[in-house]
DNA sequence: AAAAAATAATAGTAATACTATCTTTTAAAA
DNA sequence: TTTTAAAAGATAGTATTACTATTATTTTTT
């Protein structure tokens, strides 16, 4: 067994002063995380954080601009720390569709994870995604946002996911939407089955692994049967 | 040709006088949404919007105890509405799989209406609903809302789809998550096309018909080979 | 040991998200 | 047609948010 210890680099326009380069940066990063995830996005203020980590308002806006800037920031972590995490766990697999398989099981659970940042709880970021993510890009600025390269990582991981879903069924016409909808599929079922169980046919009775699991299984449902339909040369096979 | 005039019945957990009930009230209405769709959800404020009417912020405290309520409550009226075009397209038709391509079609397209309420802008409440509908739900108080039974009229849409989905291929096992995914499918690519495009496959050049109309054919390579696949009997049709 | 950079302490501002109260206007009931 | 009740308008006030600015004190680097 090993730990792989990841460095992940954030796009720059995001902050005044790199976080990851003190005590006082890490600390707002880490606690800003456990702080969205109890209170709320909405909730949460610098003011409080400040009070939190015994320190200033003035000096966390020395870090980032704003509150949405420091959300983006952390949406990026989570982003990077996808792809690092399904480079990862497809490493030497050649079989592409075992691949996809593989990232799909990356993308709902954030618990088989051989990675470890100190400062970054990953499972509270991950509620935070599930809870909160979409806001990160459903905002009046995001056309200026995305000018500044705010979602680089997004598009990145979605370009990842498509070429391999390009690779299973290279007839297939929507790989980059079947990506993101993957993605937000896990996540809003994830969501409904702990808020809004009627939106769902998960669900979240058993414990945090079963509901994962009934998520992957779906997420391969939807995803391979669909790829698979949609296979010209399959399906000539099977017709003739 | 002629136009149904539908009313809309909204939860009155959502405000504390019915808005519907009054000029001031529609007035409110009227203008909530097309300011949301100026200068989004963030930005717009009821000091701001009583400016806007001529009127105050405690007059319009009197309609809404807040700005997220009042939200839920457009959301409401969008959710009512589709719900009644669904029903009013797919009037007299027998064939579960036409009725299914006509739910696509109607939830993609604010255009295709034979419905209109004066007071309410159905293309400036679309654009809404695509830019910012998540904002509803995604929200610290989502379980009490939800008991509050603010999000029925969701849950209803999503049941009727689900039960179309259902007659369509009985054996599929997710129709709820389905139905779901499709419609925030349906609004995540329309709004990935105008402004993250390498998130979707569908491209934003053309008018904004064509638009509707390559994501509605993209839903229906989703949904219907989905559904087709998973036809247990059909699939050993074909391997036989 | 001096200079530079980072942080803390403090203060202040415009805007937000309300609550409260009182007066005037409008609409409904007697 | 009056009376009365409800709705709307006018005005004021509060706590919190989302910042900016300034100065003093630490900490780090040279």
């Amino acid at each position: 067994m090993y730990q792989l210890v990841i460095n992940i680099k954030v796009n720059d326009n995001l902050y005044n002063k790199d976080p990851q380069s003190s005590t006082l940066g890490k600390k707002i990063i880490k606690n800003s995380v456990l702080m969205i995830d109890s209170i709320g996005l909405e909730q949460f203020t610098f003011r409080k954080l400040a009070k939190k980590i015994e320190s200033t308002e003035a000096s966390v806006y020395r870090y980032f601009e704003n509150k949405h800037k420091l959300f983006v920031y952390l949406l990026n972590w989570y982003w990077e720390w996808l792809i690092a995490r399904i480079e990862l766990n497809t490493l030497n697999i050649k079989d592409s569709e075992t691949r996809l398989r593989i990232i799909l099981g990356v993308i709902v659970d954030s618990a088989n994870r051989n990675t470890d940042i100190e400062y970054v709880d990953e499972d509270a970021l991950h509620r935070i995604v599930v809870q909160e993510g979409t806001k990160g890009y459903h905002h009046k600025t995001v056309d200026t946002d995305n000018e500044g390269g705010f979602f680089l990582a997004y598009k990145k991981l979605v370009g990842n996911i498509a070429s391999v879903i390009s690779e299973v069924n290279s007839d297939f016409d929507y790989p980059h939407s079947l990506a993101s909808t993957l993605i937000e599929t896990a996540n809003n079922n994830l969501y409904f089955a702990r808020h809004l169980p009627r939106l769902t046919d998960i669900n979240a009775d058993g414990t945090e692994a079963d509901l994962c699991k009934s998520v992957v299984q779906m997420l391969e449902v939807f995803c391979f049967n669909l790829l698979r339909f949609d296979d010209k040369s399959r399906n000539s096979r099977f017709l003739n």
